[in-house]
RNA sequence: CGCGAAGUAGAGCAGCGGUAGCUCGUUGGGCUCAUAACCCAAAGGUCGGGAGUUCGAUCCUCCCCUUCGCAACCA
């Protein structure tokens, strides 16, 4: 959009069951926040909101692991969440929560125009009901048996041991997590939006006309999901925890998390308005406005298919673009809650900057690594050596030492003031540096216009590193030394120091938007006010009045030293050792709620169990770990589908004796019909054994 | 399985049809105003593998391999 009149900026809002690590920062909240810092230095009319998503099932769940209340949850992660950006400089218009009662007003309001203009479905279900807790369960809240492999470690959305996708009711064996209670299935009515209706809009609109703009990964993966086809989703859901459906026959049910959570940005925008005495609905309404989200990679759908349609439905303006951010790994590995292997801001926040010698330098310095490392094309590093160079040999070295020695000579050389130019006397040099400062400052431009902040921040930095150049070449140091006998050389001085004091000008406004912090202590040092910082002023030479007064240098950022990411590093590892104290192999009761009950012989007897002898097998193909076996019964030979094939070679198993379940209800897999189940049985490592005879037996043998 | 993204010097990345670039690191030299910072130079890559299209491919097409992600907690 060019020149639009106003711009929205919104950042993912952050589930609140939980404190946020850099991941998450380098993913959305850095991006968002430099983009809306430059686009108020250009002056525009700019909101930047973002809020806490304070609903959905694990917040109870979450709860009732601490102990606690929902209520007690949100309110103490919002507040955190809301104090860590803070103190990191994320600077939101506003930082809202869909707990307020202006944001459940606002999604059930949305929710009522879809629903009475007809853009919803009922569809009436049968889900698992848990009686005990008397909940509804969310497929992840039911675990049992897994019908292809066997492991008891299948919950209602995958089986965690063969990585199969299920659905609840395939599971055998289902029980509650919350109460370890075999559930029922119930009947329940729930509302769901058709995105298939609007296959046509969202093919246009993205793979036609956003193809070149947005980024490749973004398009790639709306593709995948346009041409997968669109399912209806469930809008509504059996819980207590989230904003009430608006509809008398609707009792006991929220709308969905993922619903009502972008809503948030409405609502969000809503409250800034009232705050400031403003109209909230142009910024929503007004096609004259450009909506960006600045999001992770998961949340691709949520913001590229699924809100837009709810959008386009209430008559809203669609997102101009969605610049989504790939992963941060962390030294080598992915960050993991679960695994505590993650650096939160919090962690980071205690450890630096509130640290002696922190503050808001070590702000700047954090949020120059992760936008020099941010994962905008694919998935990156954070390692804590990396954060020591970028700090050291980029920070320090490069643009903090340049401001330094311009700062410290033209202290020495020109009495502590701005020196006069001598535009007579101006050099190959000088009129280089100019010519430099320009076209910097209109690459800067143009990368943060199209969200390229890496390459942006780079140029910045490099900006610098040509006045570290620049000088060299000009050598006033030099120059002095022949002042006694050569006046006049004062003038080549002068000329050094000015251009370089404008640049250190340029340089200020040029960081702004990455370092605001640094951009403070700047402009100290230049006694120079905000107006400067105005964008429109970058690439001016006149920044600084000649005769100026400057105050004294003081260093922009301090070394980080080996002793200080080599703590980091231990802390890490740390961390993580004491999560693992509970090794995997034993599943403990608590993580398994319901043993299986106790069961009469006659239950027993009802399985047929016979030991057989593999005599042929081979892969299934299209599927890695499935193997088809030929099974000689004595009687017959068999038919069975088996998810071994990452355990056994097809040749290595033929001739082998096993258990074999012959009554089971046969089932297709992979369109293959499976005769009875092979028992195997699982080691710690997840290594997969048969389970036969201690000596050949012969086949048919019963097994009791 | 399928779908999406990615595989380029020791590391991190750019390039995307015309004899391989950047930053850091390494080595050598220079300078000394500067937070042992700065400047100059050099070494270092058969651009994941294979086939094809083309006068010519890192860049296009096909196949294969590897990594990451793929809808209901997770940037």
């Amino acid at each position: 959009m060019q020149n639009p009149k106003r711009y929205l900026i919104t950042a993912a809002l952050p589930y609140a069951n939980g404190l946020k690590h850099v991941g998450h920062l380098a993913g959305a909240y850095i991006p968002a926040d430099i983009y809306a810092r430059y686009l108020r230095a250009q002056l525009r009319d700019v909101v930047f909101v973002c809020g806490s998503d304070e609903h959905g099932t694990a917040i109870p769940i979450q709860a009732r692991k601490e102990g606690t209340t929902a209520q007690a949850i949100i309110d103490k992660y919002h507040e955190a969440m809301r104090q860590d950006f803070g103190d990191l400089s994320i600077e939101f218009d506003i930082y809202h929560r869909t707990s307020d009662p202006l944001h459940h007003e606002t999604a059930a309001a949305f929710f009522q125009q879809l629903e009475q203009a007809g853009e919803l479905e009922t569809k009436e279900t049968e889900q698992f009901f848990d009686p005990e807790a008397q909940t509804f369960l969310a497929d992840r809240f039911i675990k049992g048996t897994c019908p292809s492999c066997k492991s008891d470690r299948a919950f209602g959305d995958q089986c965690e041991s063969c990585g199969r996708s299920l659905s609840p009711d395939e599971l055998i064996n289902p029980l509650s997590t919350l109460s370890g209670a075999t559930p029922i299935l119930k009947k329940t009515t729930h509302w769901y939006l058709p995105l298939g209706k609007h296959e046509a809009f969202l093919r246009e609109w993205i793979l036609e006309q956003h193809k070149q703009d947005w980024r490749p990964t973004v398009v790639g993966q709306c593709k995948g999901w346009i041409e997968g086809g669109l399912q209806s989703r469930a809008v509504t859901r059996d819980l207590d925890w989230g904003v009430k459906v608006p509809l008398p026959q609707a009792d006991g049910k929220v709308l969905y998390v993922w619903f009502d959570a972008p809503i948030g940005y409405i609502s969000a925008t809503k409250q800034w308005a009232i705050d400031n005495g403003k109209d909230w609905e142009p910024y929503w309404k007004d096609a004259d406005t450009q909506l960006v989200h600045f999001i992770g990679k998961d949340n691709i759908v949520f913001h590229c298919i699924i809100f837009p349609v709810m959008l386009k439905l209430g008559g809203y303006i669609l997102p101009d673009n969605v610049p989504s951010n790939e992963f941060l790994n962390l030294e080598g590995d992915k960050m993991s809650t679960s695994r505590n292997w993650k650096l939160d801001m919090r962690d980071y926040i205690n450890d630096f900057v509130k640290a002696e010698n922190g503050g808001g330098q070590a702000v700047d310095m954090l949020r120059y690594y992760l936008t020099q490392i941010a994962p905008e094309t694919k998935d990156s590093e954070f390692t804590w050596k990396g954060f020591q160079d970028a700090v050291n040999n980029e920070l320090v070295a490069v643009l903090g030492n340049f401001v330094n020695r311009s700062w410290v000579l033209m202290h020495k050389l020109c009495k502590g003031k701005v020196p006069p130019y001598h535009a007579a006397k101006a050099d190959e040099y000088d009129k280089a540096l100019i010519e430099q400062i320009r076209v910097a400052t209109e690459s800067i431009t143009a990368h943060l216009e199209k969200y390229q902040f890496r390459d942006a921040l780079f140029t910045v930095i490099d900006l610098a590193r040509h006045g570290n150049q620049y000088m060299q070449r000009k050598e006033p140091w030099i120059i002095a030394k022949r002042l006694e006998t050569e006046p006049d050389a004062q003038q080549s001085i002068d000329n050094c120091l000015h251009l370089c004091l404008q640049l250190t000008a340029n340089l200020t406004i040029l960081v702004n938007p990455f370092l605001p912090n640094t951009t403070k202590t700047l402009c100290q040092m230049m006694k120079v006010v905000d107006r400067m910082l105005e964008w429109k002023n970058a690439g001016r030479i006149d920044l600084l009045k000649v005769g100026y007064s400057l105050r004294e240098p003081q260093l922009l950022f301090r070394k980080i030293e080996d002793t200080e990411i080599a703590t980091q590093l231990e802390k890490l590892k740390k961390n993580m050792m004491s999560n693992e104290i509970p090794p995997a192999p034993i599943t403990t009761q608590a993580e398994l709620p319901a043993a299986k009950p106790t069961i009469q012989f006659d239950d027993f007897a009802k399985i047929e169990l016979k030991v057989g002898t593999i005599v042929a097998a081979e892969k299934v193909e299209k599927a890695d770990k499935l193997l088809k076996l030929s099974v000689d019964l004595g009687t017959e030979t068999r038919t069975i589908v088996s998810g071994i094939a990452l355990h056994y070679s097809p040749e290595e198993i033929i001739g082998k004796q096993v258990s074999v379940v012959t009554n089971l209800a046969p089932r297709k897999m992979r369109g293959i019909e499976s005769n009875g189940m092979i028992l195997m049985a699982e080691d710690a490592s997840g290594k997969l054994h048969f389970v036969n005879p201690q000596s050949p037996v012969e086949p048919g043998s019963g097994i009791s």
